[in-house]
DNA sequence: ACGAGATACATAACAACAATATGTAAGCAA
DNA sequence: TTGCTTACATATTGTTGTTATGTATCTCGT
């Protein structure tokens, strides 16, 4: 089974609000992050860890996310983040945008192709 | 009213699919692709025409997109775009990797927020 | 007659950001 | 010791929206 390769915009533009959705679960960091977005897109979506990192330090100088480092008991070092209340703030953003071109989308798609 | 100011990224993710199924609908020229987006979104997506009429010269250079020029009765000049077989294949798939991620988006929101 | 606004298209300069490749380093199993 | 997974980091390159600017015509109000 050939793996849909998900557009580079797409990717840009839904990274952060999955991001900052992944985590008001909970923290995380990213090599999990990177886990939870292929299980919870069922395999359809895979991120590139040089994409991922740069991300969050973005997210992180911007104050949408805060870091700490962790060792696990294996020796392992990690950097666990969470979300602020500012990230909360922008997830919602997102989230309104996001609809609005997906409601768009789905009308047009509802129309011209049933 | 404060207009929504959709993020860039998310602009550049929906551009092409948007453009495609608008144009799937029947021919449509820049300047009114520009308003069907503004109505089909409930006024919720505005587009630069200075961000449109770069991504049509892509589309087209790329095929899947042709256009033509044409003369209106009061003397405008506009330039007709209608979609390739090509451009119906993308139109798909670009569909197929936008509900991949938003179905992952809807699963995160569904969860956290309630 | 004149100015404003809508119509209609185009492009240059700038900044943001993912893809790709590469590097470090540790744990674990064959 | 070879290879895979875990775990994070960054430089280079190319794509692409934003903003500003330019051209040109038509319509409406005054």
């Amino acid at each position: 089974m050939t793996l849909l390769r998900t557009p580079k915009q797409l990717v840009a533009a839904s990274s952060r609000p999955m991001i900052l959705s992944i985590l008001a679960g909970g923290e995380s960091y990213g090599y999990e992050i990177l886990k939870q977005v292929r299980v919870l897109s069922g395999g359809r979506i895979e991120w590139s860890d040089g994409m991922l990192y740069p991300v969050l330090h973005r997210l992180e100088r911007d104050g949408l996310i805060e870091g700490r480092w962790a060792l696990t008991e294996e020796g392992r070092r990690r950097k666990y983040y969470r979300l602020t209340r500012k990230g909360r703030r922008q997830m919602a953003r997102d989230r309104e945008s996001w609809r609005a071109v997906h409601g768009t989308l789905e009308l047009l798609w509802g129309k011209s192709h049933v």
